[in-house]
DNA sequence: ATGGCTGGTAGAACCAGA
C-alpha cells in the first residue's frame, strides 16, 4: 500500500494576525501537514477552531507569550508528541510527533542570534550556536526515521543568500553557523531535500526582509527554512518547492512556506 | 538602501526579528 504525504513548513510570525493567509494557503495548497514557527501565542489562545474547520483536526502546540512558539496542524492523525527544550532555557522552539507510519516529524525554531557575530560580546549568538550543538548531539544518537523541518535561520550555501560576499559577516551566512550546521548535517547524514530538488547553484530563498522598498524587485533574499530527511525517507520524497507568491499576499510573513510531498 | 519594517505588548524615544 502506497501513501503520499505532503508536508509544508512556514515561518508565520504570528498565527493569530496572519490567520488569513494561514487560512488561504491551507485551501489551496492543501497540505496534509503544515508545522508552523513564531506563532507568538500561548497555548490557551491558538486559533484551533478556524484551523479545524478546514479540516485540520490534529493540532499539536508548544507556545509561549510573545515570542517564538510552534504548531503542527494536520489532516492525518499524529501520536506521541514531544517537546525538546534544545537550549535548556524553557523557550518554545521544537515540538515533534510521530506519524501513523512511524515516521517522526520535529519541527524547529532555532535562535535567530542576534546582530553581531561573535559570542563573548553577543550572548544570543552563542545561544544559536550552542542550540545547533544540542541537536547534533541528538542527531548522533538518533535511530527513527525522521523528518526534521523549520527556520533554521542559517542559509548554508552560497546561493542560499543574495550576495555571499556581503554576507559573510552577517549572523545566518557566517562560516561558523555554516560549519555548525555542516556538522549537525553530517551527525545523522540529513539529506537537505530543498537542494536535492533544487540543486545548487541556483538561486534558492525562502525569506526576504521587510525593509526592502519592493522585496521582488531587490531580491535580497536567504534560504533559512529547512526540510531535512534521514537517508531512508529522503528515498520516499517525490517533489520539493517554495512558494514564493506567498510573500506578496495581503499582510505576509518575510517567510514563505516550503513544501515536500512524500510517497511512501 | 542589511535596515529603510513589522508584530506584540505596554501604554516605551520598548523589544525582537535576521
Amino acid at each position: 500500500m502506497t501513501d503520499t504525504l505532503k508536508i509544508a513548513s512556514w515561518n508565520i510570525n504570528s498565527v493569530r494576525f496572519r490567520m488569513p493567509i494561514v487560512e488561504r494557503f491551507l485551501t489551496e495548497e492543501a497540505p496534509d501537514i503544515l508545522c508552523l514557527q513564531e506563532t507568538k501565542v500561548i497555548d490557551a489562545d491558538f486559533p484551533h477552531a478556524p484551523i479545524r474547520a478546514l479540516g485540520y483536526d490534529h493540532i499539536i502546540v508548544n507556545g509561549q507569550r510573545m515570542h517564538h512558539g510552534v504548531a503542527i496542524l494536520s489532516k492525518v492523525p499524529l501520536v506521541a508528541d514531544d517537546r525538546f527544550d534544545w537550549q535548556a532555557n524553557g523557550e518554545a522552539r521544537h515540538v515533534g510527533v510521530r506519524l501513523a507510519n512511524g515516521v517522526r516529524l520535529e519541527n524547529v525554531y532555532v535562535p535567530a542570534g542576534g546582530d553581531v557575530p561573535d559570542r563573548e560580546v553577543n550572548p544570543k549568538f552563542g545561544q544559536k550556536l550552542d542550540f545547533l550543538e544540542r541537536m547534533t548531539r541528538w542527531s548522533e544518537g538518533l535511530d527513527v526515521p525522521t523528518i526534521l523541518v523549520g527556520d533554521f535561520n542559517v542559509a548554508p550555501l552560497e546561493s542560499d543568500v543574495w550576495s555571499h560576499k556581503q554576507l559573510l559577516d552577517v549572523v545566518s551566512h557566517t562560516p561558523i553557523e555554516v560549519d555548525t550546521l555542516g556538522k549537525l548535517q553530517a551527525a545523522h547524514d540529513w539529506v537537505d531535500l530543498g537542494r536535492h530538488f533544487i540543486p545548487p547553484p541556483e538561486r534558492c530563498f525562502t525569506w526576504w526582509s521587510y525593509r526592502a522598498k519592493d522585496w521582488a524587485a531587490s531580491d535580497r533574499g536567504r534560504r533559512l527554512d529547512h526540510m531535512w530527511a534521514s537517508p531512508e525517507v529522503a528515498k520516499a520524497a517525490t517533489a520539493h518547492t517554495v512558494h514564493e507568491p506567498c510573500r506578496s499576499w495581503l499582510k505576509p510573513s518575510d517567510h514563505v512556506p516550503i513544501v515536500t510531498e512524500f510517497t511512501f
